[in-house]
RNA sequence: GGAGAGGUGGCAGAGUGGUCGAAUGCGACGCACUCGAAAUGCGUUAUCGGGGUGACUCGAUCGUGGGUUCAAAUCCCACCCUCUCCGCCA
């Protein structure tokens, strides 16, 4: 959420940049809606004054003078202002019923550092590494032909048990899985990331708080008879944990890591990625999670890119780091780096993670601030949060550029004493 | 799921219709005393919104949302959460 004060007060420079990003974004309604909202508070605020006041006098009247002429008159007082207070807090609440989807439909403001352009096309390549891994072979299988004739993956099955987009992981697939969830963990958590499980259902309200909502509901899975959804990312559970919360300064930063399942309708996306890991309901995902001091998150940004990376490199997958440029950015982020892994059958280089920085934007909408001790009132802190990694296409890339010409995988070697075997 | 109890400031805890943003205690911070510390004394100690350059000022907030009333922490209704007992359950 955008700060209201600051829309107010630099309307244009606001509007300016909301148009470098994709889309249409008019602030001018929320500007109008929040000058008469303001207009109303002030009236009514001085009407309240008075309410408390004769409350007060009633009050000392009750005792000597109950049914005295002054004292009825000041009742009857009270209830005409009581009347127009009503009114008032009555065309308030429409005007905040208007006002409040609009300013929680408007996304965050690109940082000043955020490279401008259009769409995707003119995203940034940041740097590439490991071309000495790339595969040589042309006769690269895709991931799930391996996984299938290996026999640890199975999409046929799962849509008997679910829907398409599920896949089971079997035998090998399963500790695979398991052992990169287990590895990331390790990884991350010696770069000083504590690792939490939290609650995969979440509420609405913490959705609200990360962003998902009010906008994406259509991607999310509902839960019918409560207001609980299937959490689709860890940053929603992880990032709310220090929802309405005021910590101290000395507390920040605070670096969480956690392993969840992460569940995506992916409306909109038919007929894309159908085949194979790339993009299912249903996956596993390592997250990073940082609360900062505002001064401080341009630096925890990139050393949370790099702690992603190091996952990457650790199991030797060629990728590139990409800088999302201001069209192409998501809902909340300021600033975001995707990394993208090498996938050998699509000749292509897919996204894997998302590192993104927050500023103070879900800082606002989570109502999640720091008090500096001996300094007046809080202060928003920022969030920030990148997958440290996807661990379904982790695995897609490491049957992919692992593949050997009889068929079997080779394991990187940083995985071999987690599975206690070199081949797949 | 059934029965009961309860949700008040950083914490503990009083307050059942009126001058209560809220006693008291603890903690924290400042000052005094002290060579220093402890003890003691005095003082300060929530958040949000509006107005004002500012000193300041108005309003809101006692789990959340409604209601009754001139007036609600206090009464009524709904919801959420916590605890205890019973049932069920990995």
């Amino acid at each position: 959420m955008l700060d209201l004060r600051q829309l107010r007060e630099n309307p244009d420079q606001i509007q300016a940049r909301l148009n470098q990003r994709q889309g249409h974004y008019d602030i001018q309604p929320i500007v109008q809606l929040d000058q008469q909202q303001r207009s109303l508070e002030q009236e009514r605020s001085q009407l309240q004054a008075r309410s408390n006041e004769i409350g007060k006098l009633v009050g000392q009247k009750m005792k000597t003078d109950p049914q005295g002429a002054e004292t009825q008159a000041l009742r009857e007082e009270g209830s005409q202002v009581k009347a127009k207070i009503g009114e008032l807090e009555t065309q308030e609440k429409a005007l905040e019923f208007q006002l409040q989807p609009l300013l929680l439909a408007l996304p965050n403001l690109p940082s000043s550092t955020t490279p401008i352009g259009a769409s995707e096309d003119e995203n940034l390549e940041v740097r590439r590494w490991g071309d000495e891994y790339l595969p040589q072979s042309s006769q690269l299988l895709p991931h799930w032909e391996i996984g299938e004739k290996l026999g640890i993956l199975n999409f046929e099955r799962s849509t008997k048990i679910a829907q398409s987009r599920f896949v089971t992981l079997i035998g090998a697939g399963a500790a695979l899985e398991r052992a990169l969830i287990q590895f990331m963990l390790d990884r991350q958590t010696a770069a000083g990331y504590i690792e939490v499980i939290p609650p995969f259902l979440v509420n609405s309200q913490s959705l609200l708080g990360t962003g998902q909502l009010p906008k994406f509901a259509e991607d999310l899975f509902k839960c019918d008879s409560d207001d609980l959804w299937l959490t689709p990312t860890a940053e929603v559970p992880v990032t709310n944990l220090y929802s309405n919360e005021i910590l101290p300064a000395e507390a920040l930063p605070i670096y969480h890591c956690a392993y969840t399942p992460c569940f995506r309708r992916e409306a909109g996306s038919y007929g894309r990625d159908t085949r194979g890991l790339i993009r299912l309901h249903q996956f596993n995902k390592v997250e990073l999670v940082k609360f900062v001091h505002p001064s401080t998150s341009e630096a925890e940004h990139q050393t949370l890119v790099q702690n992603a990376e190091a996952i990457l490199q650790a199991l030797q997958l060629p990728y590139r780091t990409i800088e999302l440029c201001t069209g192409d950015l998501g809902f909340g982020a300021a600033k975001c780096y995707d990394l993208e892994v090498w996938l050998p059958s699509a000749s292509k280089y897919r996204e894997i993670s998302s590192c993104s920085n927050f500023g103070d934007f879900q800082a606002r909408r989570a109502n999640i601030r720091f008090k500096e001790a001996g300094q007046k009132g809080t202060q928003l802190l920022h969030t920030l949060n990148g997958s440290g990694l996807a661990v379904g296409r982790t695995m897609a890339a490491i049957l992919e550029n692992y593949q050997q010409p009889d068929g079997t995988v080779r394991l990187p070697e940083a995985l071999q004493p987690y599975l206690k075997r070199e081949i797949l």
